[in-house]
DNA sequence: AACTCAATACAATAAAATTTGATGCAAAAG
DNA sequence: CTTTTGCATCAAATTTTATTGTATTGAGTT
């Protein structure tokens, strides 16, 4: 009755982990000014195709960025949504939190 | 002069990465509601009393959390001035986002 | 001094994530 | 239609790192 975050899905943790390596968020920091190709991305990170692409995925399967071809080129951009989802579950760890102080740890009242 | 976010500072990413463990998010969970200790916390989540303390040590490293000590029981807390970090960092990806569109590949203009 | 709560050290394990190099494949160019 | 380019993917190898259990320690209580 009073939980509301209760189930971290899978989408919300994978998330979570894909921002928690160095790489990839320079992936993303990178796509927030404009979309961007892999050999964009490639050339301007220094790491090798093979490499890029796993991250890629990586970002991709946790729904930060999308994916859209255009011609031979593969352009990736932020996924929003998926950052405000991420937001929005972070916000509601705030939402009724802080109200009830210290409980008796001992097993009398 | 256009980056905002540009830095994913260690506590960041440590942040994101503490938050990408199912056991982690049920702690934090289960701290939402109020103060635990220890042995409340161990006792709600049928884990080992090490066990349980490492992944503390993870979350209090990333400053979700915060203990404070009363007797010989320790009691853990959210930490929600961290989650508001990571909040603002998820949100400043969508300040100046979508704006570009794509832009030409090729290296002609 | 004995007992309780919790952190830590240590080792073992487990596993998982990352990286590389090779290959495949679709689109475009010639 | 053959070649080249851009990218994904596969298989291995590597590397790391994460997790967990078993003591042990130490502070606080009784």
């Amino acid at each position: 009755m009073q939980k509301t975050t209760s189930i971290p899905s899978t989408l919300i943790v994978t998330g979570f982990h894909a921002l928690s390596e160095p790489l990839r968020v320079q992936v993303l920091d990178l796509l927030r000014e404009q979309e961007l190709c892999v050999c964009d991305l490639c050339g301007a990170m220094e790491v090798t195709q093979s490499k890029l692409s796993f991250h890629l995925k990586v970002l991709k399967e946790a729904q930060l960025v999308k994916a859209r071809q255009e011609g031979r080129w593969i352009y990736y951009s932020l996924n929003l949504a998926q950052f405000v989802l991420l937001e929005q579950y972070l916000a509601e760890f705030r939402r009724f939190s802080p109200i009830l102080p210290a409980r008796a740890c001992r097993d009398d009242g």
